[in-house]
DNA sequence: AGCTTTTGTCGAAACGCTTCGTCGAAGCGT
DNA sequence: ACGCTTCGACGAAGCGTTTCGACAAAAGCT
């Protein structure tokens, strides 16, 4: 494994001008250059990441901290960490996954604590993160995915659940329906302060009734059958139902099923718009679901992005970029039925 | 940010002394070593990772190698990242991730060659894979999972898709079965040479011929309209056709569609049973389908341990571990219909 | 032509840790 | 009480970079 001082020796200059070749931290005259570069060539020369990140104080190395509990990751949040993988790859970054809960403040403290990562990537923000607090004490830079309930002097990057919601409503609504359920998260998620269901809960109240429409909102697990359940709930408690608004795509599917059991089909007798979705599983319902397309990819890359920008500066300021999801046309919604 | 030296000086130790609490490398008096340890909390001190890495020449990362092509990740994979990382951490080991795939040699021989991992975990492996050849020759410790034309000389972790074959077959031909499709990958993963389509094709091929039945191998895409195609082709080819075996999970959602709107009703005119697939999409479907359950964090959980396991030695010797897929019958498997 | 500025390069001191060789002090048997 | 081993701790030499101050040589000014 050749050195940088193989490197110097074999091009006839000292380890510095190998290093500002390098690094380009000085300027270097072309000549010389180019011998420092065939000698780097011919000795397969690479440098050593510890040793770099030693002496610099950087690893080129940013952290993505998610949760890694439960049931795993859905198609949004795999999109998002391979946006921000890839992000972060053509900044010549690489990124590491550290799965550390919410709780888990001990853990993330060493993390941040031992210099191994240049900054983070948060997932999964509560509206009051410890996470979030640990991080600015410890002064290291880092990006939300999400929002907590005050993002004063942070950066965050997020779906844009307002306008998403805004969006659906209006959607169905521009196909005459006036009577709109929303299934939302679980009520655990809401209670626990779980952001986009908080947000979207009250986009949807707001939507409503800038629309004069009635509607219900109910719960639901983010499962198949949790679904069935909450559909269920909202036929039953309003039967003149016509549209339904589902926050979770595995709930989404398990509507469809319970409908077509129910002897109502879709899109006739009633609309389903999936938000958050991603195309994979909207192509795999049948009929191929309606659907608010998350942009998981893009908010990783964004995401990526913006805390790299954030790395020279000591930057504290607060940012904020919103990005929503985008209404994909498919076969679950349609005109509603004139009674 | 407290360093060793800090550490020592507030212990009245030497340096080397704390390096030694700290690794265990040579033996403590306990005094001492209570001393040492009061310090660090005292400074919350944390070894820096750098530092750390360029003194031992390891730096406790291991790279999982994954291409980022395409669609992106599939639950099976997604489910082995995390089983992985969960692994790795577990064992005071981090996971980054790499999106290199089997073109990017270069990539590849950058990331190994800065010795910034330890180690590497190796996904979507083809029959004959070029980054096999070039971590073999840069001395890199490596797992595969999946497994190249001839292991001899390597750690491979994978399914067991001779077995899982097997037992879906079985349990077709075990319900009465006498005419089974199987819907495999599509035509370009089988000649490219992918792993897993070679492989069951002739697992399936043998099944067939062990129990005396019929059937038909159909290539497909991996997306619902892809099996729906497939089906499709299946039928018209061989149209006693009763049981069908999908090896992607995306075709089996998409079989079901299809299936439903020819007016043949699954499981009493046919059984589908779907091969390494993810509990969360079996659970979408309706009826569920019964399918051969990837063990996707367990295969990432057994590869990090056989890699880690690996570092130390210079170990080259063959080494492999095949796990077989689970069935788990569901609502999409049933007796055949005597004619 | 003499003086200052710029340009290109060098040497050496970090960066924070591991690890090897060393050495005094204590423990052992006889 | 003597040499011998064992134990515990120390000091110093790296590990392979970056980065800062210094300094010739070349260039620019009047």
């Amino acid at each position: 494994m050749a050195t940088m001082t193989d490197v110097a020796r074999r091009a006839g200059v000292s380890v510095s001008t190998v290093s500002y070749v390098l690094t380009g931290a000085r300027p270097i005259s072309e000549a010389t250059r180019d011998r420092v570069l065939a000698a780097m060539a011919e000795l397969d020369y690479q440098p050593n990441a510890m040793a770099r990140g030693l002496a610099s104080r950087r690893s080129n190395i940013v952290g993505l901290l998610l949760p890694l509990s439960g049931r795993g990751l859905g198609a949004t949040e795999t999109a998002f960490v391979t946006g921000a993988t890839e992000a972060a790859r053509e900044a010549g970054y690489h990124l590491m996954l550290c799965p550390v809960g919410t709780g888990d403040s001990d853990e993330l403290q060493t993390l941040a604590t031992q210099r191994l990562l240049d900054g983070f990537l948060v997932m999964e923000v509560k509206l009051t993160d410890r996470r979030v607090e640990l991080l600015r004490k410890l002064k290291s830079p880092f990006v939300l995915i999400g929002r907590t309930e005050d993002t004063s002097g942070l950066a965050c990057v997020d779906i844009d659940f307002e306008q998403t919601v805004d969006d659906a409503v209006a959607h169905l609504v521009g196909l005459g329906h006036r009577a709109i359920a929303y299934v939302n998260h679980s009520e655990d998620s809401l209670s626990s302060g779980y952001g986009p269901a908080q947000r979207t809960a009250e986009a949807f109240a707001g939507a409503l009734e800038r629309h004069g429409i009635t509607g219900v909102m109910v719960p639901s697990e983010d499962t198949a059958s949790g679904g069935r359940q909450a559909i269920r709930a909202a036929l039953q408690r309003c039967p003149e139902l016509t549209g339904v608004l589902v926050m979770n795509e595995n709930a989404a599917l398990g509507i469809l099923t319970e409908l077509r059991e129910t002897g109502l089909d879709v899109p006739q007798d009633i609309s389903v718009v999936s938000m958050v979705t991603s195309e994979v599983i909207a192509d795999l319902a049948s009929p191929p679901l309606t659907a608010m397309t998350s942009p998981g990819a893009a908010l990783g890359a964004a995401a990526t992005r913006v805390l790299l920008g954030r790395l020279g500066e000591g930057a504290s300021t607060t940012y904020q970029e919103l990005l929503p999801c985008l209404l994909e046309v498919r076969g679950t919604s349609a005109r509603a039925r004139t009674k």
